[in-house]
DNA sequence: TAAATTTCTTAATAAACTTTACAAAGTTAA
DNA sequence: TTAACTTTGTAAAGTTTATTAAGAAATTTA
């Protein structure tokens, strides 16, 4: 029947605090939220939006004040008597970092406590730099790059999330395995990132991260249950449930990659294999489908022909190549086959389309009609408007989220 | 920025109480949490265990006491010192109440607060009951009986939650679409019993009812995320996520029976007829498959082989009849081609067979073997514990979550 | 210039929890 | 048998937080 006296059974709940000084810090948070929601806006704006009485919210936002977090901006306009002592929260109280490790670049970018972006950095990895050691070393050069450039110093960088393109393990911060990197297994990447920069990390696969990105300000805002799924090199989906990621048992939700392709024979899942529809509809996939209705047809290589990517090969579509709509109607059917897979499993109300192939208008449109064929099962069909940048976006828009958290512990 | 006075938006956030007449409710709750948990403890305990205050327990405990919900023992066994109180959730404060609304019969269940069942009720439709209406009081007459069997009477009775084998609504409380019912459209369920009962009601699908079962007391314990499919006259699933039912969008997650078979042709998806998957594993399918291979082998209708039900066939198969491990054969395969989409998707950790064909030993022999063969992708497979229990038991415990957040609103 | 309006603060009051002190009812051991 | 010790529970006093009520500050309106 002993506790340990540190531990509370009842805070622990979801929701119960148990003490009045829970309900200080639950206001304060509370009105931060407000705050950012109606920025800028007065103490009476917040007393009108919290239903708290005034003495309370004075109380607060002084405490507030006194941590940096609101600023007070002065007087603002009359509205028939005294005139508002107008707050803003303070944004460049601190700032976050996001980070994607891709096959052959990284990309990074910073952001105030707004989520507005100061400024991006990009480099391309040389031979050397792939180990996980030098692909931290490489992100602190960035980091301070970009702290520099955004007139700030890395003690005001609070949190930073990195996006990896393989499977990892949130709770731990381990990527477990990214093939499609440098074959990265294991590798404890949240502990390497915390001791190199000394910054609380986070990571995440970069499909969930553009999952988060089109979620916060993409083409999912507002939608609590979507897909989005990811076509580039490899397939792969990000899954929002209920407003947030869903990662499963293993943190292999989403690996779509490994489906059964229709009509084409069962096969049993090997880790070390490419997937049947990554095979299929992956770029390389793609540009291989071409490459056989090339051949079948005999038809001469002119400009180099055989050599097309995937998007260049959708956009002859869209010129009215008819073989290459046939490439696209082929992508497309199967891209629906495993949409409604998921429909059925999931009743998405938005499904999204992104990834470097996947956010193809054409292959978009194509795909749409084929799905509005159905009776049901039909998710919206929406094409990512973050584009290439959604990865970046969903990491902010985390460590936003963590130093929340943080802020106001 | 003006808003109604009535409503505060820091109340309606997620963890933002934010006046100390809430810190009484929120500890009043959590105290009888935990006193559930440790049924029965004494006041001593809860202390520890609550990292309360002694005099804050107490008047906690007075207040849950002048509700009835709580009730004192006397005192317990001394440990070296005064004897403590013990105190018991007093679960007979309340029933609440289950139906299963099946193809042919109507089940009904009545526990007390501690989930205890009471009395279990079962009748059979007659052609003239089966309008909404006629069901709803066919529910109020069986809701008697089992209150006078149970030596309670109905206004001890706090909720009802009802399962419909059809899509549902569950906020508005309108039963969707049934068609293996008797063609319910639209069917304000809900309000129906609430007006009929006079109780607070719920209504729910009937696979997601099993699910939720499975989870409370059955093969899903302590498990937050898994799929159950239900495999009978239908087929569909029941989705956990992160200890939660998952609905979808459209309130249609789960509706497998719709997707499609590998080697067969793809078809579009309609409305009015039976899925792909239904077809080919529904206990329809399965028979018909049995006498596929019967007709194709010539074999004489020995004790009207022809007309053996699904499962019937899978004991045959058990009995070591090759056909029969055939038809086994079959089902499995197919099945667990629809595991691994989910799998792929979703990652449950626990993958449940069930419904009146799913929990048959041999095909969850089989099924487990043949999924073991992939690398991954291959969540635990277990079988329905609760058997066709588990709707009833679901809907108890859906009851009861309603009752306790209603309790101490 | 006075009245009205809006914003914000100060002072008094109420609610809920905690600490401290102590009473009640047992066990243990000289 | 009795005194010391334990454990349980309550009462009183004090602390924290929020509220209401009153009023001060700054502006618009008449």
């Amino acid at each position: 029947m002993r506790t340990d006296s540190t531990s509370h059974a009842l805070t622990d709940a979801a929701i119960a605090p148990s003490r009045p000084a829970h309900l200080r810090r639950a206001n304060a948070r509370g009105l931060l939220r407000l705050l950012k929601e109606h920025n800028p806006c007065s103490k009476a704006d917040l007393v009108r939006l919290s239903g708290l009485s005034a003495p309370t919210v004075s109380s607060a936002v002084a405490y507030l004040e006194s941590l940096s977090l609101v600023e007070n901006l002065g007087d603002g306009e009359s509205s028939g008597g005294r005139p508002p002592e107008m707050l803003r929260f303070n944004a460049s109280h601190g700032y976050v970092a996001g980070v994607d490790i891709g096959g052959t670049r990284l990309r990074m970018i910073l952001a105030d406590l707004n989520g507005r972006v100061v400024t991006q950095w990009a480099t391309q990895f040389t031979e050397k730099q792939r180990s996980p050691k030098a692909v931290c070393s490489l992100i602190h050069e960035g980091l301070k790059v970009m702290c520099q450039e955004g007139s700030t110093s890395l003690r005001k960088v609070l949190h930073i999330t990195a996006g990896a393109p393989g499977i990892t393990n949130v709770n731990s911060g381990v990527v477990l395995s990214a093939p499609n990197l440098y074959d990265w297994n294991d590798v404890p990447l949240r502990s390497m990132l915390e001791r190199e920069l000394g910054i609380p990390a986070l990571i995440e696969n970069d499909t969930n991260l553009a999952a988060v990105g089109e979620h916060w300000r993409g083409s999912a805002e507002g939608v609590g249950d979507f897909v989005f799924i990811a076509l580039g090199t490899g397939v792969g989906a990000g899954i929002f449930i209920h407003g947030k990621l869903h990662h499963g048992a293993n943190w292999s939700a989403g690996e779509i990659g490994y489906g059964n392709v229709a009509g084409k024979p069962r096969q049993n899942l090997e880790v070390h294999a490419t997937g049947q529809l990554e095979r299929a509809i992956g770029g390389l996939g793609i540009e291989a489908e071409w490459k056989r209705l090339l051949e079948r047809e005999r038809r001469p290589n002119l400009a180099g022909l055989e050599r097309l990517r995937a998007t260049e090969v959708f956009d002859l579509a869209v010129d009215g190549d008819r073989m290459a709509a046939q490439v696209v109607q082929y992508t497309a059917q199967i891209l629906v086959d495993c949409i409604v897979g998921m429909a059925l499993t999931l009743d998405p109300g938005v499904v999204i389309l992104g990834g470097g192939v996947g956010s193809h208008p054409e292959l978009c449109r194509v795909t749409a009609r084929l799905l509005a064929q159905n009776e049901f099962a039909k998710p919206q069909l929406r094409s990512s408007s973050l584009g290439p940048q959604a990865q970046l976006h969903g990491a902010i828009s985390l460590s936003l989220s963590a130093t929340e958290a943080q802020l106001l512990a």
